[in-house]
DNA sequence: GCATTCGTGTACCAGTTAGTATACAGTACA
DNA sequence: TGTACTGTATACTAACTGGTACACGAATGC
């Protein structure tokens, strides 16, 4: 079930083919652990690593956060804040979102960011 | 900073008041909770209970279960996974509705609910 | 006035999280 | 040919999570 680790191989192999500094050991460096933790997450033979590592991890690589993090299970600790702040009313918003289409959510995104609320 | 702690405890007193069933050996028993851990609880000399523990004692107190959990710092699994599985698209949305007052996205939620999408 | 119920103090704990540290065999390359 | 880098196997762990178990003295109810 490790989306996220064959998802992490396969994108740094792919930016390892332009630019051999792309190693399990060189990537790990810079993102700050051992490169034997790296090489087992990529092959999903632990848990996910932590927010704050899988946020490294998406600079590096140049990903999404959010797209990682949601792959490691996880959410990221700003929006969990938002509905914290506001849990009823962000509750339902979202309850309601959720069986919507792609394309309807959009809509509601465009149409608020376009609004004058 | 434990709101959950005295928001608990006053509750559960307020209901006592005019029901004897709600101390907290008999709430914790029909929780299933010990009745030391409940009172550690609302003292906030612990760290809040996992989200099934906070569930549960929603339930029993009839309160909002997304406020309990809010005030444990925590959001309920079914809104995490719905974020999780579109998290570019909820993310975008969240951030966007972030720092926006509660009539407006009152608002969004209604026209969601009653447009036909 | 005695048993019951009350809330709480103290001690303990198994499982999980998020990794580290080191060693080792294969490959590249000069 | 050797040295430098590659990925990985193995062993370990400190801190945190989410509680349990039990005993105690104070208050309550009849």
């Amino acid at each position: 079930m490790s989306t996220l680790g064959t998802f992490l191989r396969e994108r740094r192999e792919s930016l390892r083919a332009e630019d051999r500094r792309y190693s399990v050991r060189q990537v790990a460096e810079r993102v700050g652990v051992q490169p034997s933790y790296l090489s087992k997450v990529e092959r999903g033979e632990v848990a996910p690593p932590s927010e704050d590592t899988l946020v490294r991890l998406a600079r590096e690589l140049a990903v999404e956060p959010d797209l990682l993090l949601a792959m490691a299970g996880k959410v990221s600790r700003d929006l969990l804040e938002v509905i914290r702040r506001r849990p009823l009313l962000f509750a339902e918003l979202i309850r309601e979102l959720k069986d919507l289409p792609d394309h309807a959510v959009l809509r509601v995104v465009r149409e608020v960011r376009d609004g004058d609320w």
